[in-house]
Order: C-alpha cells, then structure tokens, then sequence
DNA sequence: GTGAAAGCGCTAACAC
DNA sequence: GTGTTAGCGCTTTCAC
C-alpha cells in the first residue's frame, strides 16, 4: 500500500554497501560478535533511511517468526476487554509485536475457527475472557495448539498459563468494607458466563458462609453481560421482600445498569441499598454515584501475558501456570452505613 | 503454532501423481478449463487425505496480499472507537481480512510510524478519529500511502475517502429538540482534538447565530477527551452567572463526566440543566438520567468504510470523497423544559 | 492438458 | 568479518 516501491533488504544491502546477508545478521543480531561496529552502523542508516522493516510473511515462510500475536476476545466493545486490548496491543508493539484481532463474539465455534486460522500466521495468541460452554472448546484448542495463554479465565485453567486478577481477594474486600458498614443481607448479580466470574461467585457464597450470614438463592441473578442484563437481573432481586441491602456485580457494566434500575424504584444508592462493581473502569468513577470497585491492575496483566506468551513461543515452559495479580479497592459514593431495620 | 506437521503442495502433488502446479491450479481455479476432470479429482482427493491447505505465508510471499487490514486509532479504550473497532473486524472477517490494531495513543507521530510498518504489511489501513496537530501528518500519510481511508474525521478530508456520520445534522437535531422544551442559553464541551468535533461545534455556533441566539465565548469550553475532561470543562462552566440552561457535549464519554459535575454542584438535570451527549454509547442509556444523545451507526459506518477500502485495494477509486451516514436522535432524561427564569 | 522452472523476501549453512 | 548460495511453499510464465 505504500505509494512508493517496497523497501527489501536488497534495496539495504546495496545502499549499505554490503551483502543481504549482512543486512539479515545486523537486523537478527545473529552472529553479531562478528560484524564491524561500522558496518552494523551503515546498516541501520541505510535501514532508518529507506524505511526498511522485512517482510514478515517471507521471513515466516523461512521458518521464523511473524511477530504476530492474535487476541482473541469474547466481546472487543466490552469496557474492560477494550481496556484490555488497547494495553495489550500498545505493550505488544513496543516489544516489537503487533497484534491481530479475532472478535468471537461470544461464539465458542467462532472461537476455535479464529485459532485455527491464526495458527497458520500468527506467532502465538492470547484468549481473553470465556465464552458460554467453552470448556470443551478450549480443550481441543490446548490440545491442538501451543503458544496460547488465556487471560481473564478465573483460576481454572490447568493445562495451558493463565492470568487474572485475584477474584476472590477482590470480593473478600468488597464483603469486608460492606460488613464494616453493617451490612448483612447481601445479594449477588453474575454474568452469564464463567470463567473470572465463576471464582468471584464463589468466594461470595464461600464469605457469607464463613461469616454464617444467609446465603439466599433469589438473590444470587445471573444475567446477560451487558448493562441491560444488570438492569433486567436488578429488577428481579428487587421484588424480593425483605430487600438485600448490599448488592455485589460481578462487573462494573453490570452495576451501572443495576444501578438505573434502583434509581428507576426510587430507592436510594447508598442510604436504602449499596452497590458494588469489580474492574475499576474509568466511567465507573464518574457515574452517579461515583461505584464502589475493585480495580484490575490491566498494565500488569498485559505484561505478565505477553511475557508468559513470549516466554512460550521462545520455547520456554513458564514453571507456574495461574498468575494473579493484586486487586486494588477503590471505594467510591455507591456504598455507604447499611439502612437501619 | 500448530503441534501436528504440515503438509505441502509437494506431498499432494505426489500423492496424486501429478506436478506442484497441477495442484496449485486446481486449488486455485486457474486455467481449469485446460485440466481434466479425472486428474482434479484426483488432486481433489490426494487433498482431503493429506489434510492439506496450503500455506498462507507463501501465498501472501507470491501474490503480494496479505488479507491483513491496519487500523490506526487514536485511543482503542474509548468506548465509542472500540465499538467501531469490534464492528469493523467482525465485518471484516466475514469478507476474509483480518484486522491489525495500531494504538496511536493520541500520538500523531507514532500514527505515521504505524502507517510506514503497516504499509509493509497490510493490504490496507484506516485510520479512525483524529489526533493532535494531525493535520500534516495526514497529509504526510496521504501523499505517501494509497490504500488508506479515514472514518470520523469530520468533513475536511479532500483527498482521502472519509466516512462519518453527518455530525451537522446530529447537532441540528439536539438543539431543535432543546429550542423545543425552551432552552435559549446554550454551552458546548468541545474534545480537544479536532475532527468531527470540529462539525459539531461550528454546527453549533451556526445554529445558534441563524436562530439569534447568544453565542457565549466563555461558555465554549475544550476539555480532554475523557470524562474528566468533561467533568473540568463543566466545573468551568458553572462558575458563569447567569449560567447556561442546556449543555452539549462533543461525546457521550465528556457528557458522562460532565454530568457528574452538575450533580457534585447540587444543580439537577434535567430541571435545572439539560445535557446531551453524542454517540449513542449503550452505557448511555443507563447512566443517570439516561443521556439525550446522537446515535451514530456504527454497523452501517464500518460496512461502509470496508466497503470503500477494499474498492481502493482492488485497484478501483471511489467516486466521491466524503460519505456521510445519518445520525438518530436518542431522546433520555438528561433533556427537559427549559427552567423558568 | 500438464510439467519444469523461476522467483516472491528472507535466513542460515557454507565459503573465503 | 562478510559474501555467496540454497531453499522455505507457493503461483505463474513458458515449454512441450
């Protein structure tokens, strides 16, 4: 697409002064020790100066790398992921890789299709997030591929790295600040699919156990994962009588929307009922009132990913395979002193 | 990255008894007429016993295309480019392209930097929103790289196939809908970066001049594009006495924030402040009180946009320059009657 | 109707 | 220290 002949290495070579094969050895740093420190110079002006970055598909074809990496996301227009991504890709280019997108769209077969092809051109590829019913999925794609790392799958991945946050932690802070102002009926709004979602279930039911507060299965709504579901599951969990005073999401989306619907009841945030989020989106802050959430650290996620994935593709074998990283409180208006009985 | 080994066109071609070129013909329809139609068969079935497909690095190596599309963004997190983002590389999937990302991280040089590798490697690019000072660089981009198109540039592209909706319009339409409900002192938040922002507000200023309205300088305010922008842009604004009854924001994300300022002052929408966004963000619906914005089509832009690219990758010229698509009102609760002087 | 051979741009084994 | 050369797997002339 450049209006201008494509530079190859050739075009280097001769302006450099030196065989392609030189060009390939300074561009590689293969064999280095033994190439002048001027040429290595006049190579990388004649580089700069033509513009010059090698033909990746050529250099694949040869048996090397694409520096491509796929991303396979179940929804890119969700919030987090897109948060997620915009890290990933920005960290991935300045490692020298560049990243492709492969929408699934909630699809698990889309899933598996996406991989398929990526594995003929990219170097490795990460999966973000789950999909309903993908457990078998993800399976054939462990099975019939390497250099995959999942990211965003709670701590149930065994065969293949994986990195998330520590859900559970993340819960048990919420609880913990909600049981500080005196809150004990608590219900829980989860979205549809599993994956992050699953461990932060069950440290909620795994916490009111523990603190032998009641564990009410009305109050547990599972919904679409989307502000709508949040709206639709907030509904349902306010016909109940007595009413949950303090409701956890699994997600920030999901809290946003369950929160338009407390305000469409005409129930208070936070005098009548507490809300909480979990993903500490940027939005989250300035919706009203400001959301009390659990930050994910996305920088060091996306680094811990494509590190474990490089390490892969490299040929290594990461010793561990779940890596979490801290969650982070950030307590904002949507929660406050429970409502007096 | 694939663990099983790969077959070539070598092994069908022995299999079946026949040359490389044979099967490449067959596989490729080329000069088919000439090959009988027990050798294809034979192929054919030489093919399904191997497994084989053939290698997508060679072919790109040999034909120059790569089925690879850049998309150059000037920030993947926000929300209503990463909506666009997903839509166009579902959409471009489905026509057999894959979509690589490049963050331009509001960075015009490293947009250029993105387009010189890109140009390299992808088929194409579209660069969507608009950067800092961009003007030369796109200009730079322009005169160096054929295959491009632009998207939400607002109408100043004149040498570069650009689409986006008709922001004049959507403007049009808001501020009927607020002179409707009585509103006569207006504000805008503009982003700080030019692009259809730039429609938006000189529709805006024109709108209110044509109906005789007071065109307040104090009460323009440029805010960074992001709800804390909004949020500062708004705190600006109501430091004004007497103070506007009704508030445009550049985009939903500044009116968000710019909503949460009105509220942190005490002031209520849409009794004493009306606010509109623009977009038509799914979480604007849901945020309190629902956003009056423009809905964008973001299915209808991004087939468009595909559509007009692979036309110049195809070797075609698209006939206009600039396509727009029509915005659609959303009607929320952030609007209402004008309050009584 | 089909095969042989050239070459896409790159890397790596082998020269010198 | 650096150049020469042989392919990687494919498509596409050019032969026959």
């Amino acid at each position: 697409m450049t209006k201008k002949n494509i530079v190859t290495a050739k075009d280097v070579a001769e302006i450099a002064g030196v065989s392609q094969s030189t060009v390939s050895r300074v561009l590689n740093n293969t064999g280095t020790d033994f190439i002048s420190e001027r040429t290595k110079e006049r190579v990388r002006k004649a580089v700069d100066d033509l513009g010059y970055s090698p033909n990746p598909y050529a250099r694949a074809l040869r048996g090397k790398k694409t520096n491509l990496l796929g991303l396979i996301v179940r929804e890119i227009a969700d919030p987090f992921f897109s948060s997620l991504i915009s890290e990933i890709s920005l960290q991935a280019n300045e490692l020298g890789y560049r990243v492709v997108l492969g929408p699934a769209h909630s699809d698990p077969n889309e899933a598996f299709r996406l991989i398929s092809t990526f594995s003929r051109h990219q170097d490795g590829a990460i999966i973000i997030g789950d999909l309903r019913d993908d457990e078998a999925i993800i399976h054939k794609i462990i099975e019939g591929f390497s250099e995959v790392v999942t990211m965003c799958r709670g701590s149930r991945m065994k065969d293949v790295p994986t990195v998330n946050t520590n859900n559970k932690k993340g819960i048990r802070l919420l609880l913990d600040h909600l049981v500080d102002l005196g809150h004990k009926r608590f219900a829980f709004i989860d979205g549809e699919w599993l994956g992050d979602n699953l461990d932060r279930r069950e440290m909620f039911v795994e916490f009111l156990r523990e603190a032998n507060l009641a564990v009410e299965p009305d109050w547990i709504q599972v919904a679409e994962n989307n502000a709508a579901g949040g709206y639709q599951a907030m509904q349902n969990l306010l016909r109940s009588s007595p009413r949950p005073t303090a409701m956890l999401a699994a997600d920030d989306v999901l809290a946003i929307g369950a929160m338009r619907a407390i305000a469409d009841a005409n129930i208070r945030i936070p005098e009548d009922m507490s809300v909480t989020g979990f993903d500490g989106l940027d939005l989250a802050r300035y919706v009203c009132p400001a959301l009390t959430t659990i930050r994910q650290p996305v920088e060091e996620m996306s680094a811990l990913a494509l590190k474990l994935l490089i390490e892969v593709i490299d040929g290594g074998t990461p010793k561990n395979k779940i890596f979490q990283v801290e969650p982070e409180l950030v307590v904002g208006q949507s929660t406050g002193q429970a409502p007096q009985e």
